[in-house]
DNA sequence: GAACTATCCTGGGTGC
DNA sequence: TGCACCCAGGATAGTT
């Protein structure tokens, strides 16, 4: 599934291919994927065609490509979404749902196949706004000249908070609306608009490495708590990167079609009825939010805050 | 307004 | 072998 460091493996391949590349062509397979498209803005292939591609460009599990004019093509891989680049003529992928051709200066002529067997990702062309804080709308890996398109973001990310290894991430902030939130640690931790990037599956290794209870109200954790909580997050979501990301089965590829060896480093995530790394204990899975929650039932206990010990991390 | 739930979607796995 | 059913989960609209 991908999470962060899935969709950052695929910008960072997309990135040489596709800066500088002019849209020549767009086949749509599968209307289903231009969920996300407002029609509203013009036909989808109309706004890309003759485009110039500026940059590849992320925040959270968002992708997008400014274009040479006040949009971009907003990517989201979903649940199963994958960007693969192919030469011309190449054999269709299966679940191929759009393609785009480009020409780029020095590599010639590409496709670009967006394939998604289930159909929770997809592409759009949104019009970029400015960012509120001024600051880059996403990681582009270009940190020197500015161009109007990097303190811009696509209209439809642009509620979408700051993943945590975003520079401009604010450690604070998040500390303090964690503080506010009623609800448990692991929802705020899937709530992007609170933080992105998390799924389900970092969610569950970044809870296990801090030994929290996935359902410990997000309120009740002590400021060092959370602060050893964005630390775990944050070297899981580093150290998946460094791997590739996590490759369960054929769902997540980056744009050459390899899959990343992550999964081979999970420590709850899929490990239902296997020993805890830690004491032995067996982890457990239980359902939650429609989905399942990894843990260790010794290591990640639910505790009661004690009385006048609650409130606000300071 | 916040918290929570249902829905979208389909290939692969399992059981009969 | 073939069929029916279940499972996976990100984003968001709808409900409480």
């Amino acid at each position: 599934m991908p999470e962060l460091p899935e969709v950052e493996v695929v910008r960072r391949g997309l990135q040489p291919a596709v800066t500088n590349a002019v849209v020549t062509g767009v086949e749509v397979f599968d209307e289903r994927s231009l969920r996300r498209h407002a029609p509203a803005g013009g036909a989808f292939a109309e706004q890309l065609v003759g485009r110039r591609i500026l940059a590849a460009v992320r925040r959270g599990k968002f992708l997008w490509l400014p274009l040479e004019s006040d949009r971009a093509l907003v990517i989201h891989l979903g649940m199963s979404g994958q960007v693969l680049l192919r030469n011309p003529g190449a054999a269709d992928d299966r679940m191929l749902r759009i393609r785009l051709t480009l020409e780029h200066p020095s590599r010639g002529e590409l496709w670009v196949n967006f394939v998604d067997q289930r159909i929770f990702g997809s592409m759009a062309v949104d019009t970029m706004v400015a960012t509120s804080d001024g600051l880059p709308g996403g990681y582009s890996g270009m940190a020197t000249a500015h161009a109007v398109w990097q303190d811009h973001i696509p209209g439809q990310v642009a509620h979408i908070a700051r993943d945590p290894i975003d520079p401009s991430f604010s450690a604070r902030a998040f500390f303090t609306a964690l503080a506010q939130k009623k609800t448990g640690i692991k929802r705020a931790l899937l709530d992007q608009n609170l933080i992105s990037g998390i799924g389900n599956i970092y969610a569950d290794e970044a809870l296990f490495a801090a030994r929290i209870h996935y359902e410990q109200p997000a309120a009740s954790l002590s400021r060092a708590k959370a602060t050893t909580l964005l630390a775990a997050v944050r070297t899981i979501l580093h150290r998946a990167l460094a791997e590739g990301g996590t490759s369960f089965d054929a769902q997540y590829v980056n744009v050459n079609g390899q899959a990343g060896y992550f999964a081979h480093s999970l420590e709850a995530y899929g490990r239902q009825g296997h020993p805890c790394s830690r004491c032995g204990t067996l982890i457990v899975r239980e359902q939650f939010m429609n989905r399942g929650s990894h843990f260790c039932p010794h290591c990640q206990r639910l505790t009661r805050p004690r009385p006048g010990s609650e409130g606000p991390p300071r």
